[in-house]
DNA sequence: AGCCAAACGTA
DNA sequence: CGTACGTTTGGCTG
């Protein structure tokens, strides 16, 4: 509401907001990590929460033009037709910001064959008839005409958008020193370049203001324009069409019939959730921020998706229980045959109390340990019975860290979620109630000291987990429920045991090569040092690009977004280019350094027990891959001589003989193989030659004897490339071969192995129709960008679906094996231990006279994981470290 | 303190 | 202009 407590009705042209939006902010500023750029949306969205805030409308809208081709351009061809191609850049920004203005509840209104500006100029007439004060937000100039005294245009100044100039009637004549709706007869004499309508020559608009001022109209200007003397005159009076014509052309049309009138645009409470959603996608933060402000501020919909909020107070009391209480409670609930969901409250960690629900039913149950009246409990726990639970494998391991363990997990939200979406951040149960209940879970607040909203009660929680899984149960694919109970839920607990059981180092081993790197490093700065005179930060691409470009003068390398690059690969070609000793050095000093970091983060990393436990993240992957943290022990260094030292202090705890590795081998090409049916690829993998110089010899038309290492080299760079979708020009540049060359050598390759290249064809046109790419266990990917017409995110989004069912299905064959080892393990009552997982390879720590053993069962669960139309490979390596069990 | 970009390690 | 990850550092912003 404005002062004079009328409704204000707020209405804005958004292309053309956008638009200035886009040439006001920098381009690469404002870049998604896949490339979208997002300056439009970005700037647009700034200035329109200004406007919420400053102008405090009851009523809004966005209209949109639709196409560039309206009732205008039938009448006047060249209308606009001045205007380039919209750059490539902006194209893609508008639906991301029609969805993200969806998101804030924010009608969006487009009309076929007519303009923005026309439905601004429909609802400004329609909101002034109905008492409005109207505010009009364009960067076309024509709508200056829509000004009275009811309704204001704001007007972007140069600058761009983050400042709007208001015009009121007043305004307008001070400016152009003329009424408002007398503009438009201004612009028709003057000409609008942009439009590409030319006005009458010679007549600017001083002229033109002099004139209609003069005879009041345009009309009256043409009825008397042989009064005008002078070339002017002249002009005018030739080239009165044009002004017609203009004057047609920018005459807004103010009955448009729309589907919506003001009264219709009130503002709504906005979609937290879906604002969240959208915003996280377009990688906003300050701008998240800054919605959100907005949207508690005036009650929006916190729920997350819209729904009507439920409050807590409509969760179930809690009882808490103890002793006979609590196991005539489980008895009960077990006898239903139904799931309890389970919530484990551990909030720093460490044990507190289970929340369980079955139905409505919600207990709380504080533990402390060694008491003696939880064996009900801890038997129901360790038992078969159905449970539910959210991030089942912190559950897992908080409970195993009391000695209790954990069976009969039927489902997991977490996990559940991850499979519906795999591209998502990971949830917590209260991010999961607004996702999928589109409720809000009462939460205190962290940053108060008193919360005025109490902790949840692991009981309530359990009663929200129970509603999220009935919720998934119905929404995800059958593929995806058998994933999650056939792979994950499964592969859960072997995750989690080889986080507790962790990796001997030895740190006296780890040490020394800290210090000797650190030695290194320090040596190899001195030199470089003296090589350019001074002393740099060697760690500082930006003082290195000071030191390369500048002080030594040398060619420019591939630019980054900051300046030019510095990495290993530019240093190279800066050696060849331009040779200099502080290049090598740099090089090796980077080498030197980043290693010993690795190796103190690992030192650092070692427990009282002399061990590493890492954390895995089952639902850190897009793919299906698990991933590793704090510390990664999936990127440990092998290549290189020091790789192997680092390696080879990771080693076999106290009382066991050794370490023992297994790998899949070429795992990826295996599956390409199986899923192409290529008949040239199968036979590759069944014929016992090896696989490079197979394929070698078939491309280069020789015997496999006679593939030189040149050719194989080639051809395993190709080979592995496809599954990533490398292009010729990639290949070359890897090969440091000619484009030509590198075109050939696909060309001869497809020609012999065509079949893989329909099959990775077809993964994509799958995927485009589908939406989504699938393993062969039926592990989903959804894509949004694969009909994107932005080129590079289309492409991006290409290359990961040509990957996606390949790393996935080898995601999901080690997982199975891992499965079924650990299954072994225990029926068989080894105590050789899975340690860790390296997406195609397994570490165990043998137990002593196991080793046969252990060797046999992984070999045997291993290859039978999957039935592929080649074997399964796999290689098995023992020693008494990492490095040696390695082959 | 929090965030980003660059660089680089693995499969 | 090759997929999937995590960590560190420097340097900027608040």
């Amino acid at each position: 509401m404005t002062d004079s407590g009328k409704p204000t009705l707020l209405i804005v042209d958004g292309h053309s907001l956008a638009f200035r939006a886009f040439y006001a902010l920098p381009i690469d500023s404002f870049v998604t990590h896949d490339g979208q750029h997002t300056n439009a949306i970005h700037g647009f969205i700034s200035m329109f929460l200004g406007l919420l805030a400053k102008e405090k409308p009851t009523h809004v809208a966005v209209a949109f033009d639709i196409s560039r081709f309206s009732f205008r351009t039938r009448e006047y061809a060249e209308y606009k037709g001045t205007r380039g191609e919209t750059p490539p850049e902006f194209v893609g920004q508008v639906p991301l910001l029609q969805e993200a203005l969806a998101a804030m509840n924010v009608t969006t209104i487009t009309k076929e064959d007519f303009e923005a500006d026309d439905i601004l100029a429909t609802l400004a007439r329609q909101g002034a008839e109905q008492g409005f004060d109207v505010l009009v937000v364009s960067g076309d100039r024509d709508t200056i005409q829509l000004v009275n005294d009811r309704v204001t245009l704001l007007y972007p100044n140069a600058r761009g958008v983050s400042e709007l100039k208001r015009y009121d009637a007043e305004a307008v004549r001070e400016r152009y020193g003329i009424d408002p709706h007398q503009y438009p007869e201004i612009a028709a004499l003057v000409g609008e370049t942009s439009d590409n309508l030319p006005g009458i020559d010679k007549v600017g608009e001083k002229t033109a203001v002099k004139w209609i001022t003069q005879y009041g109209s345009l009309e009256n200007l043409l009825a008397h324009a042989d009064e005008i003397g002078g070339v002017v005159g002249a002009n005018l009076r030739e080239q009165r069409e044009r002004a017609e014509r203009n004057r047609r052309l920018n005459r807004l049309v103010d009955d448009v019939e729309l589907p919506v009138g003001p009264t219709d645009l009130e503002r709504r409470p906005m979609d937290v959730g879906a604002v969240k959603r959208v915003f996280e996608r377009l990688q906003f933060r300050t701008l998240t921020e800054r919605v959100l402000k907005i949207a508690a501020a005036e009650g929006a919909d916190m729920s997350g998706e819209g729904e009507a909020p439920t409050a807590a107070a409509d969760a179930p009391p809690v009882r808490t229980l103890v002793d006979e209480e609590l196991a005539a409670w489980l008895r009960a609930a077990v006898a239903t045959g139904e799931p309890i969901a389970l919530v484990v409250d551990a909030p720093l960690g460490s044990l507190e109390g289970f929340g369980l629900a079955a139905g409505t039913d919600t207990v709380h149950v504080n533990w402390a340990a060694g008491r003696p009246d939880y064996v009900a409990l801890e038997q129901w726990l360790a038992g078969g019975d159905p449970k539910l639970v959210v991030d089942g494998k912190r559950a897992t391991s908080i409970l195993a860290a009391q000695g209790l363990p954990l069976a009969g997990v039927v489902w997991d939200a977490s996990l559940a979620a991850w499979l519906e979406r795999p591209g998502s951040s990971t949830q917590s149960l209260a991010e999961l109630v607004g996702s999928i209940l589109g409720e809000s879970l009462p939460e205190p607040d962290p940053n108060q000291l008193v919360p005025d909203t109490a902790a949840l009660s692991p009981a309530t929680g359990a009663w929200y987990l129970a509603r999220i899984v009935a919720a998934q149960r119905e929404r995800l694919a059958p593929p995806t429920q058998s994933v999650l109970t056939s792979i994950e839920l499964r592969v859960t607990p072997v995750i989690a045991e080889m986080e507790r059981t962790g990796i001997a180092v030895d740190r006296g081993q780890l040490t020394s090569l800290n210090a000797e790197l650190g030695e290194t490093a320090a040596g190899l700065a001195e030199q470089a040092y003296a090589e350019i005179g001074r002393e740099v930060n060697l760690g500082s691409p930006k003082q290195l690009q000071q030191v390369l470009f500048d002080e030594l003068g040398m060619p420019k390398t591939r630019a980054t977004k900051t300046g030019y690059s510095t990495d290993a690969a530019a240093l190279a070609d800066l050696q060849e280019a331009h040779p200099h000793p502080f290049l090598g050095l740099l090089l090796q000093h980077r080498d030197a350094t980043k290693l010993r970091q690795m190796v103190e983060t690992l030192e650092k990393a070692t427990g009282a027990d002399g061990r590493i436990h890492t954390t895995y993240d089952q639902t850190g992957t897009t793919t299906g891959r698990i991933s590793s943290t704090d510390p990664n022990l999936q990127n440990i260094p092998v290549r290189t001589e020091v790789g192997h030292r680092i390696r080879a202090a990771f080693v076999a705890g106290e009382g066991y003989e050794g370490l023992l590795t297994a790998d899949y081998s070429q795992i990826e090409m295996r599956i390409m193989a199986h899923l192409s049916g290529d008949a040239g690829l199968i036979e590759a993998f069944t014929s016992g030659e090896d696989l490079h110089r197979f394929v070698g010899a078939r491309i280069f038309g020789v015997a496999p004897a006679d593939v030189t290492p040149e050719m194989r080299t080639k051809v395993k760079a190709m080979s592995y490339g496809l599954a990533y979708g490398l292009s010729a020009f990639g290949l070359s540049k890897q090969l440091r071969i000619s484009s030509a060359e590198a075109k050939q050598l696909m060309t001869d390759y497809f020609a012999r192995f065509g079949a893989v290249r329909d099959y990775l064809r077809s993964v994509v046109a799958q995927a485009k129709e589908d939406g989504y790419t699938e393993t062969i266990f039926g592990r989903r990917r959804p894509f949004a960008d694969l009909n994107s017409p932005n080129r590079v995110l289309r492409e991006n989004a290409e290359r990961a679906a040509l990957n996606a069912p390949i790393q996935g299905t080898a995601a999901d064959i080690m997982k199975l094996a891992m499965i079924g080892v650990a299954d072994d393990l225990r029926e068989q009552g080894l105590a050789s231990r899975m340690l860790l997982q390296v997406h195609d390879e397994l570490v165990f720590e043998v137990a002593p006279g196991e080793r046969e053993r252990l060797e046999a069962i992984v070999r045997a669960r291993m290859g039978s994981a999957a039935e592929l139309a080649v074997p399964l490979e796999v290689q098995v390596g023992t020693g008494p470290n990492w490095d040696a069990a390695a082959h």
